[in-house]
RNA sequence: GGGCGCGUGGCCUAGCAUGGAUAGGGCACCAGCCUUCUAAGCUGGGAGUCGCGGGUUCGAAUCCCGUCGCGCCCGCCA
């Protein structure tokens, strides 16, 4: 239910009937709730915008919508009712009426699916929180999602890996697979680039291993299976479940047949071929993408083609998160399998890279910070503020990681996705002002008002007249436009900033409104209000993967 | 060289799609607030030619053109 939505048609509505065409927007705070800006009107009835402001605001009757619609300056500002406003909305939030629309589109979203040679690094860390998050709110929204990952076990980086677990000693400390195997991996791939001969053996393992190989695969499955799972409970302890892995080398059968659906397009070059867009009617910046090579492998791009194909089987809308490095690549796969299956269609979400100060992250040359120790610095710094409090041992352990889990999410949702990212410590683990702690402590603050009171039934919603009880309220209201913005654009940083907007106004309510100590039809008005943010609250952390904590 | 993206106080960031009423936050800094619902909080203060130059408009951080800086891509890597 859009509760504004509701009072905005209704302020359209009286427009309407005075004759004006045209509708209100959002008021800046201070001047309402919407506004109808006159000066496009001036010119047409040859007046000064702020003489037609005021002859409306004489002609609009307020009704019981509105408390009152007056003229200031060259505007027409309306002013909801507050006492609709909150007892719609309180009850709204209360009865869960608030959430889900009934949209269920059957949705794949794919996220992730980084290489698997090496453990995931905090570059790659923003793929994973973005696309977790865009995944919940698309649920939140109403629509069904299934989140993939594609597991690059056919590329040439696993074949390096593969060659660097047969030809180099594994030393294996007290730790994941993916940790101890990238070693291998960094040291194949600085020697491959180095002699020519073992870039020759590692071309050779692909090969065999694209040919089925028996022994290649088993140990493929086992090695590569070990550094996804080390990927995987790194991307638990973030909260972010994958619900399919797509094991691209299974796909290379469906690669081949769809290699022959496009055979018209595809042109030989030195025997390796590749597609010619242009010949299918596209223009792209390149026009030349490879599908094999010209020792017979599989390229990324055409098992990139098969994997949409695939996914276009589980359903019609699509949703990549990427990063900026595969702007060229996404919209070439876009224009070709929305060619082949006309009934998909496929969109991506890009983010711009996370760099450190020195320069770029590389999982090859080890210029890295892996994900792991970020959180585990992070949850080191939880403890040192939680062994001020009264908290067992096995509690503040809970919590410390959750803090420090969140507080990652956060500090990657809380910035537009296409603004690249300086890498520092002291900023990811930042545990007050905009981060995690300061949204999810008001939910604490919440909870402990809660606590120390009992349900009460009759609530008189007239009470609740303090105008940071109306903010909160009215920016509680807000939430159908929030959700739908961030569906709309794909951003998941749009719920992040409506978290902390939250959070803000509530801090603000607490510090003015005595809830506990307030006389008591006041009392449980506030009460009301305190429980529909929390259950509020609660439903945004959620969607943004963050902790609730009831305590902290 | 071409294409795409980014450029807002010392640092980070919102607003740009749908142009409007004092450019909103955070960090850091300075001064305050815990015998009253959790101080991971709150209040106040200083600090801004919205990269630069044109244009459109009654009005531009927002739209258009140009320009500079940074990033990414232009591979028989992914």
């Amino acid at each position: 239910m859009d509760i504004l939505g509701i009072f905005r048609a209704e302020a359209n509505r009286r427009l309407s009937n005075a004759g004006i065409n045209g509708t209100v927007e959002p008021a800046k705070e201070g001047f309402g709730d919407f506004t109808f800006p006159c000066f496009p009107l001036a010119k047409e009835l040859r007046k000064n915008p702020a003489a037609i402001a005021k002859e409306l605001a004489e002609k609009i009757e307020p009704g019981t919508y509105f408390e009152k619609i007056e003229a200031v300056g060259p505007y027409l500002n309306f002013h909801i009712s507050t006492k609709k406003l909150n007892e719609m909305t309180i009850q709204a939030i209360l009865s869960r009426k608030l959430y889900a629309e009934p949209v269920r589109e059957k949705i794949v979203l794919e996220h992730t699916s980084a290489n698997p040679t090496g453990p995931l690094h905090v570059g790659r860390a923003r793929n994973p929180i973005i696309g977790d998050t865009m995944a919940r709110i698309l649920r939140a929204y109403g629509h069904e999602v299934e989140v993939h990952y594609f597991v690059n076990d056919a590329g040439m980086q696993v074949a390096t890996l593969l060659w660097g677990i047969k030809n180099l000693p594994t030393i294996q400390r007290h730790e994941k697979c993916d940790h101890a195997l990238v070693r291998n991996y960094q040291t194949a791939s600085k020697l491959a680039s180095e002699k020519h001969e073992i870039e020759m053996e590692i071309r050779e393992l692909m090969k065999r291993y694209e040919s089925g190989d028996e022994e290649l695969r088993k140990l493929a499955k086992e090695k590569v299976g070990c550094v996804l799972k080390g990927i995987q409970d790194s991307l638990e302890r973030l909260n972010i479940k994958i619900d399919r892995f797509v094991w691209e080398s299974e796909l290379i059968p469906k690669a081949k047949e769809i290699a022959l659906l496009l055979k018209e397009y595809v042109e030989e070059e030195e025997g390796a071929y590749y597609l010619n867009l242009k010949k299918m009617g596209i223009e792209l910046q390149k026009n030349k993408f490879f599908l094999y090579r010209s020792d017979g492998t599989t390229l990324y791009f055409l098992r990139d083609i098969a994997y949409h194909m695939y996914k276009g089987e589980l359903a019609n809308i699509l949703i990549d998160v990427l990063g900026e490095d595969h702007k060229l690549h996404f919209q070439a796969i876009k224009e070709v399998v929305e060619k082949l299956n006309p009934e998909i269609s496929v969109s991506p979400l890009f983010y711009s890279f996370v760099r450190l100060p020195e320069g770029k992250m590389s999982t090859r040359k080890g210029t890295v910070v892996y994900l792991d120790d970020l959180i585990d610095e992070g949850k080191e710094k939880a403890l040192e503020i939680l062994k001020e409090r009264n908290y067992t041992e096995q509690e503040m352990d809970e919590i410390a990681e959750r803090i420090a889990t969140s507080s990652i999410r956060f500090a990657i949702l809380n910035i537009q996705e296409e603004k690249p990212i300086v890498f520092r410590w002291e900023k990811a683990l930042s545990f007050e002002g905009e981060s995690a702690p300061f949204v999810i402590y008001t939910y604490a603050r919440a909870c402990s008002i809660l606590r120390k009171s009992e349900e009460k039934t009759s609530i008189d919603y007239t009470r609740l007249t303090h105008t940071q009880e109306r903010k909160l309220i009215k920016l509680m209201a807000q939430y159908p436009d929030i959700i739908k913005q961030a569906v709309n654009n794909l951003s998941p940083y749009v719920m992040a900033k409506y978290a902390l907007a939250l959070a803000m106004q509530f801090n603000q309510f607490y510090r003015d409104c005595p809830v506990l100590n307030a006389e008591p039809e006041l009392k449980n008005a506030r009460l009301a209000l305190v429980k529909a943010f929390k259950e509020h609250m609660g439903t945004i952390l959620k969607i943004l993967g963050l902790a609730t904590l009831e305590k902290m």
